[in-house]
DNA sequence: ACCTGAACACCGTTCAAGT
DNA sequence: ACCTGAACACCGTTCAAGT
């Protein structure tokens, strides 16, 4: 949480504190004196490296769309796995992740700012075009994969970002539903 | 907006007017400064009906379960309807639906109003149930039955609360999503 | 170049006083 | 029974002054 404990800070230093705190306790409590508080420095200094409280706020989700940008390479790197089990690592992580709750803050946030809701849609089709390539390569036509695909990855945003009251997916439903998803298309009746 | 012209107001004016509040403008916008211009009165008054921000609060999240509740008894009239046309119709209403702002800023609120996160979870669970009903009725087995109606349920909270920049989905496409989701169970491989 | 500390406006909250 | 209006604390913001 400390900055480089000597010396003065930066715009940077705020702006991780800030990501920090959204982190940890929610947007309410990204307050100028709550930060100062973790800081150790007063309020006037704030001014001094910001405009104002949504200059903050900007370089707070700068901070985050280069995060959520060196995530997506690295989920990138799944494209080596066979198309089944990239399937299967995806769910998992998405099942596992545990800080829902800045993405949850990010994608609320992107509704008044443009930077993050450019971020937060890059993210979102990039997500689906590796689901669609592994519903290709598994021999879906393509208008056949972008369907399913689609499904699934709203499927997966309903599910880490509704905090609703249904039940968690159980290992054998998981498996039904990738069985389902990766079945070839049935002939219409 | 304007409750009886004539006369005091009562505490469900003020939550009436709060709630007409939250969904034109969202929750930021809920202050007591600014219900106090929307229904002519002085701060003060405020507090002779709440005891603070938050009754208020919880006052407006009681609204908005009633109503909830009185849309899912509307919703469950669809049950007359035979399966495929039910399904057609509560796609539709997904898509259609202008008022997920209300809905969104609620799921938000859930997450720190017990109450609100009550009937957020009873409405995911009846939706699912009557997803998961329709299945039934196509002659799905019930495991499979669930899991479909799970994946769908959960895909229609992504595509309303996401906000995501995903493309919406064409009418051919919800087509072949509900050709997939009906399509009988295909043979294990 | 970076920070302090006083000042001000805005908003939630309290309360004595009005009708 | 319902409301006014003054008061206070808290927070965002400004700015002159300090190092």
């Amino acid at each position: 949480m400390q900055p480089q404990t000597k010396g003065r800070l930066s715009a940077e230093d705020w702006a991780r504190g800030g990501l920090a705190l959204l982190t940890a306790e929610g947007i309410t409590s990204v307050r100028i004196n709550r930060l100062c508080e973790e800081l150790g420095v007063t309020r006037g200094s704030f001014y001094w490296h910001f405009e104002d409280l949504d200059a903050l706020r900007e370089k707070i989700a700068d901070l985050w769309c280069a995060e959520t940008r060196a995530a997506l390479a690295r989920l990138a790197e799944l494209d080596r796995l066979p198309p089944r089990e990239r399937l299967a690592v995806m769910t998992l992580r998405l099942t596992d992740e545990s800080s829902w709750a800045v993405e949850r803050a990010l994608r609320d946030w992107a509704r008044t700012d443009d930077k993050v809701a450019g971020v937060v849609a890059e993210s979102d089709l990039f997500v689906l075009s590796m689901v669609e390539g592994a519903f290709s390569e598994l021999g879906l036509p393509p208008a056949e994969a972008r369907v399913r695909a689609g499904v699934l990855v709203y499927a997966g945003i309903g599910f880490a970002h509704g905090q609703s009251g249904l039940p968690k997916p159980t290992a054998d439903e998981v498996e039904r539903m990738v069985a389902l998803f990766t079945a070839p298309v049935s002939p219409t009746d």
